[in-house]
DNA sequence: GTCTATAATTCGATAGAC
DNA sequence: GTCTATCGAATTATAGAC
């Protein structure tokens, strides 16, 4: 029955992809993903052909949820300005997993970095999938040749606020942070309402 | 022989805290300790009672560096504007390591904070040596009882950036970004002289 | 203090019956 | 497709001779 299978795969991604946000790739085992996906241990090959294999299908899953939902923001909000302080609100809602587990992307990214590099290569499009949507934003505020650079800084304070929430387990740095971030969206729309 | 025991302890966790940089601390083995320090494996204990040990001594050694250049700096700079500014500086002098492993600091502490979260509470001492010596520049600085928020503000920001080098592997993103940091750093300064 | 040998687990991965 | 059983390798950690 394919479609009775194809639902355990996804089962199988989804519980993966939970683990290995709250106790990192390496931490997670196919005893883990098991239990959480209520799936017999022998049974993984069927599914997948190696634990990267699980890696990338869960890169793949979070990358077709971050580009549905950053193609959903580009109509429900009419302005960048919004759209940008949407992007910026991602930390509010996800604050308890935050201060808990970091941010999703950067924790992951980073854990791939030390060893994994050719993995790293892929869990990258996620940076990318935001960055490019970030750049046409700062693109129709006007701010032209600037708008990479833009984009990049946005997701990096981001990611550093991200990072100190959950180095200091503090939803109160997250909450100062972002207010901080979404006047500094508010200066660049007003430079450029002046030029 | 006293010294030589206590030569052979500093080559462990010198060793050490260069590997868990490069491999992170779960990805790294007494063996490649033990290949790194010219040491037998199963000599570890003698001079550590677990990998945990290991950790910890890593951590304070770090933890003692990086509270000597803070001291350092008190001395070499005579404004708090200078001594920002070489706070910044790390990233473009660490530009090599940053782009291909990441921040040692944010990267460690990452790691620990998803399965070792007793160990990421000692880890998180070289975030508050990094956080209290900013706290007094920007007190001097004069902007009151916000220097602490300046202080994570500032913290925050480095460790994104650092996040994205190390994402790209892009020194560009570093240098570009740290440039605009210290244009942060100016704005500030300005900010408190015409007050 | 230094070495060899090995215990005790855990891991990813495989084989094969049903 | 699902299950049990297990391999081979790697890990932390220990025991004990020298």
């Amino acid at each position: 029955m394919y479609q009775k299978g194809a639902q355990k795969r996804r089962d199988i991604i989804e519980a993966a992809s939970r683990l290995i946000y709250e106790k990192g790739y390496d931490q997670t085992s196919f005893t883990d993903i098991a239990e959480e996906a209520d799936l017999n241990r022998g049974n993984f090959y069927h599914y997948f052909q190696s634990k990267d294999d699980i890696l990338e299908a869960v890169i793949e899953h979070r990358l077709a949820g971050i580009k549905a939902m950053l193609a959903g923001w580009e109509v429900e909000f009419k302005t960048p300005q919004e759209r940008l302080k949407r992007f910026v609100q991602i930390l509010k809602n996800s604050e308890n997993d935050i201060v808990q587990f970091g941010c999703p992307m950067g924790t992951l990214h980073s854990e791939l970095g030390k060893c994994k590099k050719e993995e790293q290569e892929i869990s990258r499009q996620m940076f990318d999938a935001f960055r490019d949507w970030l750049k046409v934003q700062f693109k129709e505020l006007g701010v032209g040749r600037e708008a990479g650079a833009y984009a990049m800084r946005l997701l990096a304070y981001l990611q550093g606020i991200g990072a100190m929430s959950y180095a200091y387990a503090d939803p109160a740095i997250l909450r100062r942070e972002t207010r901080e971030l979404d006047r500094w969206i508010d200066t660049v729309v007003a430079g450029q309402k002046s030029a």
